[in-house]
DNA sequence: AACTATTTATAAGA
DNA sequence: TTCTTATAAATAGTT
């Protein structure tokens, strides 16, 4: 249907190809709509395009799984027990890898070690050299980070308490000055840093008798 | 299409029902096979009847099984029973200790250390000293072992040694003895252990001469 | 992504 | 059901 026939076999250009595939997908999708409501029916479809994109419908008020699982007690077909088989490999092959590093981690800890021949026996503690040395390079980094960290805030340090030195020493300076106007016979206040001068709060508490 | 436009909703005439969905179950049918061919795509379609009549579709060169477990793959739904769910959990818990396994591998011999802090750097250092210290303690056993075995084998040398040197001297001994029956006159025989004596059978060979 | 000439699907009727 | 046929819908080629 179109401004021309076209004959059912695999078009070989590839955009064609792909235009053609999304018109006919949304054309699919759509009728499997329209029959199952049109006529009740349970429809599930699923479609792959060759660039392995997936898209699906399936009926309102039920799903894959529960259309699926109607098809296999239908039609007597199975369809997971190639799953199952292929799950199932799967499972013993990850145990397998699972069971060669625990070997291989407990050798490293030194456990399990009573089977294996001295050759064995030196690899392993070549690795473990060798792992060892590694780690003891990444622990000197992060040493030599630490002490230059350390020199750093110290040197921070020096430098405000340098700071707060001079400050303390300008300001005593300057409240010489303001208590020179008030008490001029009075000057050691000054040598005090001006946040341990005790501002009474309650004069009249002061010793009269 | 058709002689008259439809409306998308359930049709109420029964037989009508029927009849639509038959007609346009063979079109969706016939629509997934040419999108298949056209456009290289794997399709699935199940469609059950208001009735609970089954029809299916399968592209060629697949099956409903391969392409639903495709699907799962891809669009992460679980589509399988119960069964199914609980071995796909234990592929996921199994992979996840794998990880562990393999991250710990990889830091006992010293690789992608780079995250970590120092706390957990010393503590894989801890398990390599120690890792060390049992591997060294299993290598001992071994060359004490080969030393002990040296030793034995050195010991039996040693005892062979003297006993082929004995019987040398011994074989030596009763050769003399034999040779001694011919000359009476030497007696330095009497040194020999009795049972290297040599007992002439026939007394009538000795020397009459 | 739209347009449109054609083909195809199908609703209704037989 | 199946066939026919008028008409709706889908879509191939084009812009």
């Amino acid at each position: 249907m179109g401004r021309g026939k076209i004959e059912i076999k695999r078009i070989e250009n590839s955009t064609n190809r792909q235009v053609t595939f999304s018109k006919r997908r949304n054309g699919i999708i759509k009728k499997a709509r329209e029959i199952s409501v049109l006529c009740d029916a349970e429809v599930g479809v699923v479609i792959f395009s060759s660039a392995g994109k997936l898209y699906d419908f399936c009926s309102p008020k039920t799903s894959l799984s529960k259309i699926l699982e109607k098809y296999q007690t239908n039609s007597g077909k199975i369809l997971w027990d190639e799953k199952h088989k292929s799950l199932s490999a799967e499972i013993d092959r990850i145990k397998k890898e699972n069971d060669t590093m625990q070997i291989e981690l407990r050798h490293l800890k030194g456990e399990d070690l009573n089977s294996l021949q001295p050759k064995e026996l030196i690899m392993i503690e070549e690795a473990l050299d060798n792992g060892l040395t590694n780690l003891n390079e990444k622990l000197m980094e992060h040493w030599e980070l630490h002490v230059r960290n350390n020199k750093m805030l110290e040197d921070e340090n020096r430098l405000l308490t340098f700071k707060a030195h001079q400050q303390d020493i300008a300001l005593a300076g300057s409240m010489r000055d303001l208590e020179l106007g008030y008490h001029p016979d009075r000057d050691f206040a000054a040598q005090m840093p001006i946040t341990f001068r005790v501002q009474p709060s309650h004069p009249n508490l002061q010793d009269n008798n």
